[in-house]
DNA sequence: TTACCAGCATGATTTATATCAAGGCGTACT
DNA sequence: AGTACGCCTTGATATAAATCATGCTGGTAA
């Protein structure tokens, strides 16, 4: 892993608000401040690996995240992205077994370790802590299983123009000419691995999805010329 | 709903102890037994429905439930069942959310209701019950993404035939001559519905693995000829 | 410059599963 | 008893996506 910075103070983290530290006192904040662990890491390092003994949990001030089950002939998937101000590694902390998921560095990205005690000694002086846990653990739990029942009922094609759409919800700005647009932040191969599909089958769908005019690739740069036509199709969900 | 009984005493309760409410003292599991309401119910009825207001819990003292995950064109699929012992309806009481999926009985089946206040009282009066809830839905949420990327990473074969064997683990057997067997407690329409599948699908893998000799279906009866070979080929997992 | 390699695209073919259509079987009602 | 309906099976065909094979492109290293 990186070299820490210690430039960052809790207090001030922007991300604080919207993390399960939102209603530490100034001196939960500082103790907080003291043991947390800032780093800055690069696409391919990884926070943990799935299989191994939880010994803290992840705080994304900023970048993407990507969390990757494997299962047991080494095919894997990613089953969640975690962006800026999402915590991950909670449930294995919390729940005292190894990481169920490894989680990828997908864009240059800042996150803070928290390791096992500094967590149990907020949840211990601080009752709100552990209900942000459960609310964040129950949201997650909601769309996991949205995103499980959309794998039963959908085909790789309307997932993949919801993942486009759920990305412009995250990362969509207008141009300079105020068309809609987004930078994907992954490669192809990672879109698939989203979506349980092949890189050679979203190639495909790109080329369609292009050739109606829904939406236009130009390497990471998409176009999206049509959304009220992929709104439509995808059912407007 | 059918009528409610009121024989039932959460003290002598039989799945108590595997419930939120095992940390509860005798005060606080006489106002839940006041509170609580027992129901018989048959296949086909149901604890509630997805975007209903979240009005309680439903303790499972017995029988099967399966949570249904409508989307926006009518499809859906069965994302979990539910046995003796479990609460559903949890989420979306503590989060103050509609019910995300619907709950449906589908074998005759016991159940306790618990109404928001009566849950409300009891996580203000005993912090365990927090907890507790904290633990259930961080062991729901690894079970969602492990289901989640099974589903992107396997076909339905596979699937199917890990299906059975979680049947089996659940409620498998050994009949008169020790072969292992299981009665089935669904349809085929909710095996698909489980899998993401059609029936017809299900039919045709339920002659395939016949006729390999995995498993003998007779109607809902389902003898399992050779557990070894169904285990290796899922992965053993 | 050249060589190389990862990421990506495309074509040909195969495979798993869906879809459409028909019929069988049991059970519950009249 | 008969009949009607839900559940299940089977067959023929269609389709989505995987797989296998090839080649392009743009960046990086020698």
């Amino acid at each position: 892993m990186s070299q820490c910075d210690t430039t960052h103070d809790c207090s001030n983290c922007p991300t604080r608000h919207t993390t399960e530290w939102r209603d530490l006192d100034k001196n939960q904040l500082a103790s907080l401040n003291l043991a947390k662990r800032t780093h800055a890491m690069e696409p391919g390092e990884t926070l943990f690996l799935q299989g191994d003994e939880a010994d803290g949990v992840y705080c994304i001030q900023s970048g993407l995240v990507g969390l990757r089950y494997f299962d047991e002939d080494g095919n894997s998937a990613l089953i969640r992205l975690c962006g800026t101000g999402t915590t991950v590694g909670y449930g294995a902390l919390l729940s005292k077994q190894p990481y169920a998921t490894s989680a990828e560095i997908l864009t240059p990205s800042v996150v803070c370790f928290l390791k096992r005690s500094i967590v149990s000694d907020m949840l211990a002086n601080n009752p709100k802590v552990g209900e942000r846990f459960l609310q964040h653990s129950i949201r997650d739990l909601s769309e996991s299983e949205s995103d499980y029942a959309r794998s039963l009922t959908k085909t790789v094609r309307l997932r993949f123009l919801h993942l486009m759409m759920v990305l412009y919800e995250r990362l969509g700005y207008l141009d300079e000419n105020g068309n809609p647009i987004v930078e994907l932040p992954i490669m192809r191969r990672e879109i698939a691995d989203l979506l349980g599909a092949q890189p050679e089958s979203i190639s495909r769908l790109i080329r369609s999805v292009q050739d109606e005019g829904l939406l236009k690739f130009d390497g990471k740069m998409v176009l999206y010329s049509d959304m009220d036509k992929v709104q439509h199709e995808i059912g407007t969900s």
